[in-house]
DNA sequence: GCCTAGCCTTGACATAAATCAAATATTTCG
DNA sequence: CGAAATATTTGATTTATGTCAAGGCTAGGC
């Protein structure tokens, strides 16, 4: 991929929007694009940062897993999403790994780029501190699901949530699950039989409609009240 | 209190440290002392925010309450400590309540004084940016407490922390619980009641000494082991 | 197109931790 | 100080969710 692709794919970012074509140039020059096969660990827990990256296309989650080798997915990453800035700011090793979900195409832009960014340009500052706030707002929100929340809870609040993060979706009520039943569960913090079960009593409720990876919210009034109390 | 106190307090925060003394005024002119009596809500999850607030003295918790009223305590703060940054970059209203443990003496520093300083101070955004780092890093923490660990490990892992928090109880292997006992376990979301039985099962087992807030670390190796697998 | 491997589902069962309840401590504050 | 409120402990019981197991599906590779 040539620099001059680099700098476009920058460039069409929300962080470096607005951002002085030289200044893009700048961060062009310390960013470099890595491939990143279905299964491939992009990096380790413990492995020192160097930098954040950039999904251009493909998926990846970011997990942890127990020393008895119970995974627990706590972020899945799709194209135009960035991960792992706030390791970076503080110069810890990874408390997380990243792997792979579907071949991948990533940009790691490097912390010194990163650094010297913030120093010439407080609007990128700022951009890079509502990037944090905003991951720190959905975890909060990830705490709060575990919570105080029921295994049924949880998923429901899952598909109103994806659903309006889709406009198109929003009309059709229609939700389609990102990633694997398996990986979805272990994001919201169940195991894949309670999720099947839960999807299962839904459907049964007359509340959903499942097909695949496909979801349909056939009343959502309904789901959202049994997701009360 | 008068404004050369306050920036006298503000000066002695890390986050204001090697900040230019005018810097620091402009500041304090922006920053307004608040007293909050035990019980006292500082904010209602809901409110908007205008700024971020530094703890003087004394302890806050912010926590989030079920519809059946069931509360989670997130995250306690105690002197020196800041919280409300995430919400204030964001723009959005407040994700949980905040209220005073003890009375407290806060200060809270008016989000066009931040704004400000990160347009001026790329020292400043790089400590802001470190500050949301870091927290977010401890709430990823959380999150892996609450998935993969039991009660207990739970409970041992915030005692062993706890423990290297502070150098003086380093040594002895004191740690004096910061606040009831209740509002602990919520922090690590268990119930009252398994916390105190908890701590009674790691007394039998002769690794802990608990008395009143007081819990002294008898074998820190075999608290440790007791807590793997 | 079919075969294999990894998903997903479903049932039976186990269990960690919550809840309920009631007796004691401990704090708080008039 | 002493009463009232609040916190803690302990026991008995419940329950939501996990685990184990086994069969059926599906998607992707040859």
């Amino acid at each position: 991929m040539s620099s001059t692709k680099v700098h476009a794919i920058l460039a069409n970012l929300p962080l470096f929007k607005e951002m002085e074509p030289d200044e893009i140039e700048r961060i062009a020059q310390n960013t470099r694009e890595l491939h990143a096969t279905r299964g491939e660990i992009v990096f380790q827990r413990g492995d020192p940062s160097h930098g954040f990256y950039v999904v251009v296309h493909g998926q990846l989650k970011l997990a942890f897993s127990s020393p008895q080798g119970v995974e627990k997915v706590v972020h899945l990453v799709g194209p135009g999403k960035t991960f792992g800035e706030a390791v970076m700011f503080m110069g810890m090793p990874y408390p997380v790994y990243a792997q792979a979900l579907a071949d991948s195409l990533l940009l790691h832009i490097s912390r010194t780029a990163v650094f010297d960014g913030i120093e010439r340009d407080p609007v990128f500052c700022r951009k890079m501190l509502a990037g944090l706030s905003s991951r720190l707002h959905s975890l909060i929100g990830d705490v709060e699901a575990y919570s105080l929340r029921s295994c049924t809870q949880r998923v429901i609040g899952y598909l109103l949530q994806h659903d309006c993060d889709n406009p198109d979706d929003c009309k059709d009520l229609h939700v389609n699950l990102p990633a694997s039943k398996t990986v979805i569960a272990s994001r919201l913090n169940i195991s894949p039989e309670t999720f099947s079960r839960v999807l299962h009593d839904l459907s049964a409720a007359g509340l959903i409609n499942v097909k695949g990876k496909d979801v349909t919210i056939l009343d959502m009034g309904k789901l959202r009240a049994y997701g009360q109390q």
